[in-house]
DNA sequence: AAAATATGTCAACAAACCTGACATATCTTG
DNA sequence: CAAGATATGTCAGGTTTGTTGACATATTTT
């Protein structure tokens, strides 16, 4: 190593009056580290599942969402896909272009509205979507193995009560 | 707009041939969009909460998983960290580097092998650590909150079986 | 006709990742 | 002890995905 400074040296107990911390936070019980590390981990292998599938189309993550939303409800509108996203339109417009220009996803003048983008799913982006979201799925399904019906609807009422109340 | 290419005139039932799909995606019932976009969006909000938090330090999230991890196993090693975290150690550094130099973070040389830098929290680290984990845990007591004890277990046995296995 | 709305686009920037290469200190092994 | 392996740090450059601000166009509403 270079710069050798920062590093203290060997202090096992004491440490000069310094304020470190040797013993691993706990709460006091009161903070649940239990389901926020859970959810941590859980989400960040779940994500990796489509990632392989991902990289073969040259796509990342923010491309997954976008074709998986789109093809949830087909004629979504940008402003529609923004909201669920809560990203802003310039950082959308990169991937959804890309996916315009891919062929995976095509925009229709809105009937009513003629300024409105109806966004929909070529074939395609539907196959696209379903192979991101089956090795999902798949995952889902190994965890829920064993369980019950009770406990799966447990599941999905954590999953909705940990979400942010829509604003309507 | 400049360029008006790319948009489909309005073409309510037939277009042309096209393959568009107007049906919203069902996988026929192999796929679970339930839990697929419950995850998503649950977790989307989850770390959203520290995010307030987190800006008046000037931190990030990446700084918050840091200092979460090392609050929780002090004395963890660099190769630990990089472990849980499953990223590179260029990525890692900017993010420690930071930590040590506010102060939130210290090295300690490893008393046995002393090329190792266990990781320690100081004061201000414990309870940057405590006051990022607080509103995460709150909204998790919300999403609790009229589940018994069964449902509670069954929610952390289904994030652990959403997690990669252990490789040891 | 004027204002509001939906969308697109240009430019600049930042956070948080990545790969590849190389340096240093220390431990392990032949 | 010399050689190699290991733990960590660092330099350089690149990608993805997000941001803010400003402005353009088409269309709808007032």
């Amino acid at each position: 190593m270079k710069g050798n400074d920062n590093v203290a040296r060997h202090m096992p107990d004491r440490n000069g009056g310094s304020e470190l911390h040797e013993d691993a936070m706990t709460g006091d019980g009161r903070i649940d580290f239990e389901i926020i590390e859970g959810l941590f981990f859980a989400y960040r292998d779940f994500i990796s599942d489509p990632d392989a599938i991902l990289e073969k189309s040259g796509f990342g993550r923010a491309h997954h969402r976008v074709v998986h939303f789109v093809n949830r409800e087909p004629g979504m509108t940008v402003a529609d896909l923004l909201d669920t996203l809560k990203i802003t339109k310039q950082s959308l417009a990169r991937v959804l272009k890309e996916l315009i220009d891919s062929g995976y996803i095509q925009q229709v003048a809105g009937p009513e509205d003629r300024r409105q983008r109806k966004l929909y799913p070529t074939k395609a982006g539907r196959e696209l979507a379903l192979a991101l979201a089956e090795p999902q799925s798949r995952r889902i399904a190994r965890a829920f193995e064993e369980m019950n019906a009770n406990d799966r609807r447990a599941v999905i009422r954590f999953l909705t009560g940990m979400q942010n109340a829509k604003t309507e």
